[in-house]
RNA sequence: GGGCGAUUAGCUCAGUUGGCUAGAGCGCCUCCCUUACAAGGAGGAAGUCACAGGUUCAAGUCCUGUAUCGCCCA
């Protein structure tokens, strides 16, 4: 078995095999009936929209680490896995590949086909995604996959919708949106990025309907500035600053709009700032005191408009063009009338040439500002009237009151038992806890500061909303608020009664009513259902109801997700054992979209926090520092590298790399395949890679040399420094790699592997045993397991398969090892999780080991500057007393083979230095290496020592001669720099005296 | 505009409550294809810890300010 390894490590040779064994082995199914204390994550579900990114290869590996890591402590470990739909992200990947394949629009189809064809691309990258997954070796139960539009996770959205809407916690209402005019939908506020834009101020004039004398001046018009031109034909008023010295001549007048000749108010608001050229506030900078208000198409114009009860002109289409069929009355037949049908953009261009043909562009200016734009399509958004479903987030919840209170939370506008509030409370409790902490700021300001959450999409992809509408005739003869007039009014639409009509299905329902926009005879009512029940939504629909087509921002049934998958709301078995769940693993820019979303949605639906812990990962950007992204070119395929480099090699790497920082540089680099393909790598992996290959050596150094172990019964390990050295070494490994990924510290569990592995491992115990098996001892060969045997454990959450490959050759040859005797379990993936043995753990026996290695690396040293063979022995005198003595002659052998000594004698203190020779100290330790002198090359070696030894005397000399030090510093440390003192100092005497020797 | 973060060796990064003669990997220099591993071994060079002040016996670490870069929110 053993010369069947190959020199090299060739991840590719056994990654599949090992992963088919463990679903085999059902490895990583959970089972809610069986004991142990449960541990659940659940995955952040990828987008259905592309295949993985670097950025998943590095959330997942880090979520994986944790779940095998609980697993192997014996935990009942739930991994859930699933996908997500992505609302507009996927339609909107769709719609432009077929536009570009077949040249048809979202609207050449009937809405049923266009999102058949949305299907076949999500089938297609969910099986890639689920495909990425495991070849990075994720041990999720598959059987358990779910996707936030199947039927199990649909049931959970309209049981949670319906909820909400009977709460009255969801309500229609006419806002100004954030549009975006090229996927023509609402975006919630957290998905609108601002950028900083150059663009320009105009100065535009408009004329008064009758000049105003003021100061024994007349003023025939004002001057308006505004960064968007186009919007001035929705113009309803100017308003300027009551403190204005002009406002008393101005305000109540008339001006006459350009263009379109509408006449408009000038009104007095504070929120106008007063012009002041010298001014560092930018708006006073570029104020000419007069303000367009537009409260159609701009959220601050639309609070002014709401103050002074001005009209909403609407000036735009949905797609963003000018248009006169959406609110505006007075467009036909004016000057105004040619822009219609213009893009918003190109509208701009032609108001601004008109009013400089006009002699009306008084200025231009250029300014840079921060305008939003569309996450999804990038396009600017526009501030936009619509009508929209909102989620209460600050309303009071009558029926949590008991459970959470009703006052407010301290020093925030959120009440205890809102949504806001809910989520909100377990982090100002503690229950909820972030790593790194700084970002439960994020969370908690942006949770006070939340308005609330648009939730309706104007997609065909997703959840459709479950609410049927319908205007009703106000009936007559009924007496009583809007309610019972409404109530009233759909129980005649119904036939009679809406419980007679609704009441044969098997489905709960809700109505709201509100006033109609223009009819006072009519009256707007809404019906939710809470399922999905076709019999009952045909009854309704043949009663006039029509639904709703827009759909659920995808965030809604994210929100869900840590309960929908465990079958929320039926009480299952899996929701009873894995809800709540333990740890949440994301990217920052999450925290606000879906993280707190779900802690909301969860102490709302199920009445628990979904995890106590939330991991925040750092983002990975190229060696520049840029963002990873397709249209840079920058980006890394997991796939690629696991192709390369192998899945163990990636894991360790990002492993290795993830600290608590928030950005870290990947430099990139362009490879080319032998067939000519070209990918882009890192040498960042190569890290990973040198380490498993590095293992996978040791490892085939001890199948060559473990036959005949001996039982740990028949070793006396604490014969031999080497040995009780490398124990204790190990188990101090075993505790930090156990405490650090208990913290969430990956970089420092990497860390604490690799250089247990290739230093203290390989670099020394190994080479150690060499010589002492070779010599007969049998001892290395049982420690050597030993060692192995806890290493694989600890690794196998970093590195699964290469562990798991080499575990099965271990138990092969040595079924039975270590300290307990008992082991060999089958499967490394369930093996159980090291415990470190505190009494192993020996301080001073490390101390008096690298007494040894530091000689050592002193001798090899000389070797090195005296040019000696490798082949060649030297003989040496060693000089030495007390304690040092007798840990070198007792560790003569070990001394021999390391540092390429022959014979060597003992000598006494009271030993010259042979002339000719080199000499080493350290300790109270010397060593002459007799013939090897190369006078100059010594010379330069030993005064170089000399000034490495003064330099650190002349560091604690300072300290020393220091009367606060001294007195102020605590007496440990005192005692423990004139200790260090000692040290160098009789080492420095040494040095001396053999560059005396040797001058 | 508000908040968060970064700035340490040529590169990528560690550095826990101040105790540092500032570490690691890659790269670099010298030697070695020695019977686990050249994706390796042995030895070595390399840093005014962004800048300026301050607190302290002691500052990479704490405080204040400045500069540059990044992210989030308005």
């Amino acid at each position: 078995m053993s010369s069947e390894l190959s020199k090299t490590y060739e991840p590719h040779e056994i990654e599949d095999k090992i992963y088919a064994a463990w679903i085999e082995g059902g490895v990583f199914d959970a089972d809610p009936s069986e004991s142990g204390s449960p541990y659940t994550i659940v995955i952040p579900p990828p987008n259905v929209t592309a295949p993985l990114h670097l950025g998943h290869a590095l959330n997942n590996s880090l979520q994986d680490i944790l779940i095998r890591f609980k697993r192997m402590q014996q935990n009942n470990t739930l991994w859930m896995p699933g996908t997500d739909h992505a609302g507009i992200a996927t339609q909107t990947v769709v719609e432009k590949r077929i536009l570009a394949q077949e040249n048809r629009r979202r609207t050449d189809f009937p809405r049923e086909e266009f999102v058949q064809r949305i299907v076949a691309w999500k089938e297609e990258y969910e099986a890639k995604i689920i495909a990425q997954l495991k070849a990075m070796g994720c041990s999720c139960d598959w059987r358990r996959t779910r996707f936030t539009m199947d039927d199990m996770c649909a049931k959970a959205v309209r049981e949670n919708f319906f909820k909400l809407f009977s709460d009255e916690l969801i309500y229609r209402g006419k806002r100004l949106v954030n549009w975006d005019p090229a996927t023509q939908t609402v975006l919630a506020d957290d998905e609108v990025e601002h950028e900083s834009v150059n663009g320009s101020f105009w100065y535009m004039q408009y004329p008064l309907a009758e000049s105003v004398e003021a100061g024994g001046e007349t003023i025939t018009h004002i001057t308006v500035a505004t960064t968007r031109p186009e919007t001035m034909l929705g113009d309803t008023a100017v308003a300027m600053s009551p403190s204005d010295p002009r406002a008393a001549a101005l305000v109540g007048k008339m001006v006459r709009l350009p263009l379109v000749g509408r006449l408009i108010p000038i009104i007095a608001d504070d929120h106008v700032v007063l012009p002041d050229p010298e001014s560092d506030d930018e708006k006073a900078k570029f104020s000419t005191g007069f303000l367009k208000v537009t409260p159609a198409h701009d959220p601050d114009d639309y609070q002014i408009g709401m103050r002074h009860d001005l009209p909403l002109i609407n000036v735009m289409a949905p797609d963003g063009s000018i248009s006169d069929r959406h609110g505006w009355d007075d467009a036909m037949g004016s000057d105004a009338e040619q822009f219609l049908g213009m893009d918003r953009f190109e509208a701009r261009a032609a108001i601004v040439e008109w009013f400089r043909i006009e002699g009306l562009l008084e200025d231009v200016r250029d300014y840079t500002h921060e305008v939003g734009h569309s996450y999804r399509s990038h396009v600017p958004i526009e501030p936009y009237l619509s009508d929209q479903w909102y989620v209460a987030v600050k309303k009071p919840i009558a029926h949590l009151a008991a459970k959470f209170g009703e006052a407010m939370i301290a020093d925030t506008d959120v009440p205890a038992n809102s949504l806001a509030g809910i989520a909100l409370k377990p982090l100002l409790d503690g229950r909820l806890r972030f790593t790194p902490e700084r970002y439960a700021k994020t969370y908690q300001t942006w949770l006070e500061n939340l308005r609330d959450w648009p939730i309706s999409r104007q997609l065909w992809w997703g959840h459709q909303i479950p609410v049927w509408s319908q205007d009703l005739p106000l009936p007559e003869g009924v007496e009583g608020d809007l309610e019972t007039k409404g109530a009233a009014a759909v129980d005649l639409a119904a036939g009679g009664s809406l419980e007679n009509a609704l009441g044969q299905f098997p489905v709960r329902y809700g109505v709201q009513y509100s006033e109609h926009p223009e009819d006072e005879g009519l009256v707007r009512t809404y019906i939710c259902i809470d399922c999905d029940d076709q019999a009952a939504a045909d009854c309704i629909e043949q009663a006039g109801w029509t639904r709703d087509p827009d759909v659920l921002d995808t965030w809604f049934s994210s929100a869900l997700w840590p309960f929908s998958t465990l079958g929320w709301p039926e009480q299952t078995d899996e929701l009873e054992k894995y809800y709540p769940g333990n740890v949440l693993c994301t990217a920052r820019e999450i925290i606000t979209l879906w993280v707190s979303r779900m802690v909301m949605m969860g102490q709302y639906c199920v009445g628990d926090i979904p995890f106590t812990d939330v991991f925040i990962h750092a983002m990975i950007q190229d060696g520049q520092g840029r963002k990873m992204s397709k249209s840079l070119g920058n980006g890394i395929d997991p796939l690629d590298i696991i192709k390369s480099h192998g899945a163990d090699a990636m894991r360790f790497t990002l492993a290795q790399m993830t600290t608590q920082t928030q950005d870290v540089r990947m430099p990139v680099e362009l490879i080319k395949l032998p067939d000519g393909r070209e990918l882009n790598s890192s040498p960042k992996f190569d890290i990973g890679r040198n380490f498993c290959n590095k293992l996978w050596n040791a490892s085939r150094f001890a199948m060559m040399n473990l036959k005949g172990a001996p039982a740990w019964s028949q070793i006396r390990p604490a014969a031999d420094l080497s040995d009780t050295w490398i124990l204790s070494r190990l188990n101090s490994t075993i505790a930090s790699v156990t405490a650090a990924v208990e913290a969430f510290k990956y970089s420092e569990m990497a860390e604490a592997i690799y250089h247990f592995m290739w230093d203290d491992l390989c670099n020394w115990y190994l080479e150690i045993a060499k010589f002492r098996i070779g010599a007969g001892q049998d001892t290395p060969k049982a420690i050597v397991a030993h060692c192995l045997d806890v290493l694989l454990r600890l690794l196998h959450p970093i590195c699964p398969f290469i562990t798991e490959a080499i575990w099965a050759q271990l138990n092969e040859l040595v079924p039975m090892r270590g300290p307990g005797g008992s082991t060999g379990e089958p499967v490394l993936a369930r093996a159980a999780w090291p415990r470190a043995d505190a009494a192993a753990i020996n301080e001073p026996v490390e101390q008096q080991f690298e007494m040894l290695t530091d000689l050592i690396r002193q001798c090899r040293n000389i070797r090195t500057k005296h040019a000696v063979a490798p082949s060649d022995r030297i003989n040496a005198i060693v000089d030495a007393s007390g304690d040092e003595s007798r840990t070198v002659s007792e560790n003569i052998e070990l001394i021999k083979a390391q540092a390429g000594l022959g014979e060597i004698t003992v000598g006494d203190a009271e030993t010259a230095q042979p002339s000719g020779s080199g000499a080493v100290t350290g300790g109270g330790v010397r060593i002459f290496l007799l013939d090897v002198i190369d006078a100059s090359a010594e010379i330069a070696r030993l005064t170089k020592q000399a000034e490495t030894l003064q330099k650190g005397i002349a560091g604690i000399q300072g300290k020393l001669g220091n009367e606060n030090f001294v007195s102020k510093a605590p007496a440990e440390l005192v005692e423990k720099e004139r200790q260090r003192m000692e040290g160098l100092q009789r080492d420095l005497q040494t040095v001396q005296e053999a560059l005396e020797a040797v001058g």
